[in-house]
DNA sequence: CTTAGGG
DNA sequence: CCCTAAG
């Protein structure tokens, strides 16, 4: 019974977030169009996952009943990490780090609501295993695994919670206490606090959320945990978000059965992408690129598994559309990052394989027997960008759960956009994480301003000293945004508006007015991969505050164990800065002259031939490039089609757009490619009916 | 690198 | 404009 519901929960949670999406463009839709909603290539595992669980289920009930299965852990070690979904689903995941551990983050307050009663029920929880020193992920609680490694992944939101099985199962018979516990008390927070979160991603300025939770806004992470043998799957997607897969080397195979196209297969990474879809592919390129650089580093190991992973897992793909980028995107309502969402592989509590698999079978697995043993194993490396870190002995592990923009100092005119507003905010986040960041270390609300000094020697290593650690991300040059003029913005009144949003209390902020805004911290923002998380992050120069315990607003959580290199990392950061910060490129609207030339090129040339366009007619206009023109000639039929009243931005003179359909619709006609000769001609034609020519 | 399209 | 996928 338990385990059925369980399941299903969990089903319910992966199920939602697999859809699949169907490919941007038409040619490729014709495959699948079905699904709007993107998927990942993770989704799509699990699902596969799921279904299979489904399948498996009753044989993983007998095993379940036991309790144990379900949470089953596989020898090797498994982490798993449970995504949060809230954010997490719809947050795409992020390459880079794509790990993250955003876990933790949901809430410090259930993750001390998770030690304690783990601590409670189980001689070896993480709260032992912290005292003793040995590295422990506590993350999660729920499901504790035991195997060598355990991680637990606490689940961001409820919704992760109830709907990943995982969890639940995970729980071993003791479970059913802890979990309430758990439940009862932190969740629901956490819950309370992600609810808004979801409410907020975009960066808009909302009051009322503001002045709740001023300083969150947070991207949660997830974290991740790698284990050799795991995988981590990001995952995103919003609803649901959830789902663990469980990866065993060789089991694997999880998939399979689908098409081929979904199966997920195991084997190498190529293949697994493949077969969801092309989508994930591309992130799995992009995370290729990620990979390379040097934040990388600080995760060597995050790198084999995620990509790595072949051994029979999957990899985790993780898909950032647009993650690296984001930091326009957040005029979308995906401010940064989306939340990543990763899956170790092994997950216990997914079972699929598990139950009947090597997961369910280990008898230890079951829990916490070996956890401290196991803990050591684990030894996974550091998680993506995520600031856990696994420690084997002397390691203490943070996890950052998310970062917090405390405040920035906006102003924009009244009759500003939203759209314009997000730029802006972004902008000026961007700008502050450019010039870097610098990220403090905050113990017991004292600022550690030694970074010579060792974990030890700070008194970082304790449990109750991690509960109060807190990280802060300041802003290595000046914060304040000038407030922009909106580039486009068509409107801008004198009037400026301000909003205030109050900060926190908690954290520090900076006093001036402002806007809150929370950013997801993409993964990155992990400690560990501070460096690069910082542009995402937001970066204010706020602070974050984490206590350990101190509930939603903070940030980060410190976990027990932490390798003492990734406490370095923490520090760290200025420089390395990412590069790759992409900026979109400054918006240039078309004048009514280039209108006019580009019209003229395609009446001649025809659609289709957007290179010789440019270089017929622009080609001094090193800023326009033929993706451009054919995109301007895109909105130019557009705009021509609807009504004038409809129409915004500078107003195209009639006559160039009453050119611009005829041109279109003869080049509809007649395949430009066809006539190569007389292009002209039928522009003239076209022309006549219109009178232009 | 180009095209064509979706976002 | 961006980002992809295909050629």
């Amino acid at each position: 019974m338990v385990l059925k519901k369980r399941i299903e929960y969990g089903f319910g949670g992966y199920r939602l977030p697999v859809i699949p999406r169907g490919p941007r463009s038409v040619r490729r839709r014709g495959a699948q169009k079905v699904e709007d909603s993107q998927i990942c290539a993770f989704e799509l595992l699990a699902a596969v996952a799921g279904k299979l669980l489904q399948e498996s289920e009753s044989s993983a009930s007998s095993n379940a009943a036991e309790g144990k299965v379900s949470s089953g852990i596989s020898s090797e070690g498994i982490k798993q990490e449970q995504l949060e979904e809230g954010e997490a689903l719809r947050s795409e995941c992020i390459d880079q780090g794509s790990f993250v551990e955003s876990a933790i983050a949901s809430g410090l307050t259930a993750q001390k609501c998770n030690l304690k009663s783990t601590s409670r029920e189980f001689p070896h929880s993480i709260y032992d295993k912290i005292l003793e020193g040995t590295s422990i992920n506590f993350r999660s609680d729920f499901s504790k695994k035991v195997g060598h490694d355990l991680k637990l992944g606490v689940p961001d939101n409820k919704k992760a919670v109830e709907k990943s099985p995982c969890k639940v199962e995970a729980v071993s018979p003791n479970y059913g206490e802890s979990c309430d516990d758990y439940i009862d008390g932190g969740i629901e927070r956490q819950l309370d606090a992600e609810g808004n979160h979801n409410r907020n991603v975009d960066l808009t300025v909302d009051n009322t959320y503001s002045s709740k939770y001023p300083m969150e806004i947070c991207v949660d992470i997830h974290q991740l945990i790698n284990s050799d043998t795991s995988v981590q799957l990001p995952s995103y997607r919003d609803s649901v978000a959830n789902a663990s897969f469980p990866r065993h080397r060789n089991n694997v195979k999880v998939g399979s059965r689908d098409d081929g196209k979904n199966s997920i297969g195991c084997n190498r990474p190529g293949s697994k992408i493949r077969a969801f879809r092309p989508q994930p592919r591309i992130g799995h390129q992009r995370m290729r690129k990620l990979l390379t650089s040097k934040y990388w580093k600080l995760a060597p190991k995050l790198k084999d598994c995620d990509f790595s992973n072949n051994d029979g897992c999957m990899k985790p793909i993780s898909r950032c559309r647009k993650a690296l980028y984001t930091s326009e995107r957040i005029q979308h309502e995906v401010p940064f990052k989306k939340r990543k969402l990763c899956y170790h592989s092994s997950t216990p509590a997914h079972d699929l394989e598990g139950s009947s698999e090597s997961i369910s079978n280990s008898p230890e697995k079951g829990v916490y027997g070996d956890k401290i043993g196991s803990a050591r194993v684990v030894s996974s490396s550091v998680v993506g960008h995520q600031a856990s870190f696994q420690s084997r002995d002397s390691h203490v592990k943070f996890s950052i759960k998310s970062f917090k923009v405390p405040e920035l100092y906006v102003e924009v005119p009244v009759t500003a956009t939203v759209g314009s507003l997000k730029r802006t905010v972004m902008e000026a986040v961007t700008a502050i994480l450019e010039s870097g960041l610098h990220v403090g270390v905050i113990v017991q609300g004292k600022k550690v301003k030694d970074d010579n000094k060792t974990l030890q020697q700070t008194g970082i290593c304790h449990t109750d000293v991690l509960d109060t650690l807190g990280f802060t991300l300041e802003p290595g040059s000046a914060i304040a945004l000038p407030s922009p003029s909106l580039k486009d913005p068509p409107i801008l009144l004198p009037c400026e508006t301000r909003q205030q949003l109050s900060s926190s209390a908690a954290s520090p902020i900076l006093d001036s007015g402002v806007f809150n805004a929370s950013f997801e911290a993409s993964p990155v923002t992990n400690m560990n991969h501070s460096v690069e998380s910082k542009h995402e992050l937001v970066s204010s120069p706020t602070e974050v505050l984490t206590d350990g315990t101190a509930v939603d607003s903070r940030a980060l959580v410190a976990l027990p164990a932490v390798h003492v290199e990734a406490l370095a990392v923490v520090p760290v950061n200025q420089k390395t800065r990412r590069p790759e910060l992409v900026q979109r490129r400054t918006r240039r609207p078309f004048s009514v002259s280039e209108v006019e030339a580009l019209v003229e090129a395609v009446e001649k040339l025809g659609t289709g031939r957007w290179r010789d366009v440019k270089l017929r007619s622009f080609e001094d206009a090193d800023h326009r490039t033929y993706v451009d023109l054919k995109d301007k000639w895109k909105t130019l039929v557009h705009t021509a089609s609807i009504s004038p009243q409809q129409r915004r931005g500078a107003p195209v003179p009639q006559d160039l757009l009453d050119r611009v359909l005829s041109a279109h619709t003869y080049w509809s006609h007649h395949q430009s490619k066809l006539h190569g000769k007389h292009q002209s001609e039928p522009l003239t034609i076209s022309e006549a009916q219109v009178g232009t020519a």
